[in-house]
DNA sequence: GCCAACGTTGGC
DNA sequence: GCCAACGTTGGC
């Protein structure tokens, strides 16, 4: 089971209070080509973190990967698409201000590649959120 | 609101 | 196939 995280704009966009109303979405309107193939790469069962960008900048949540990827067949620039479903919202947010501060994301994606919307979250560093998430 | 980073487009 | 121009994203 593989950790990925997922940015969406709360205002503008999508939040984690409209995957937790509706419960499963459809995760699109990805189109650049790295996101695309880590989005290919998704399985039934690995996880997704939802992260706030703009002016939150923060991890909200954690959702599931709900099917295989899939050509979406309404937007054929879009190639890949999945179904994520809801698994909870974070009492206790983790801020873009932490993951900076920890040495241990000094390499991740979402510290040096802060455009890509879509990315692989390595196993050590998913456990480091979810623990101050859950308040240990 | 500004701007850096970076991806994409199109002229040559 | 190079690269300048342009558009977009997202942090600050």
């Amino acid at each position: 089971m593989k950790y990925y995280l997922g940015k969406t704009e709360p205002e503008q966009d999508y939040s984690i209070d409209d995957l937790q109303k509706e419960g499963r979405t459809l995760w699109d309107n990805i189109h650049n080509a790295l996101a695309l193939r880590f989005i290919s790469e998704m399985r039934p069962g690995d996880k997704m973190f939802i992260y706030h960008s703009q002016k939150q900048r923060q991890i909200v949540g954690l959702a599931e990967i709900d099917s295989d990827p899939f050509p979406n067949p309404d937007d054929p620039t879009s190639t890949w698409t999945v179904y994520v479903k809801f698994l909870e919202k974070f009492d206790r947010p983790v801020t873009l201000a932490e993951i900076k501060a920890n040495p241990d994301c000094a390499n991740w994606y979402l510290v040096r590649h802060s455009r890509l919307s879509t990315m692989p979250v390595p196993g050590n560093i998913a456990q480091w959120i979810l623990d101050i998430a859950h308040g240990k």
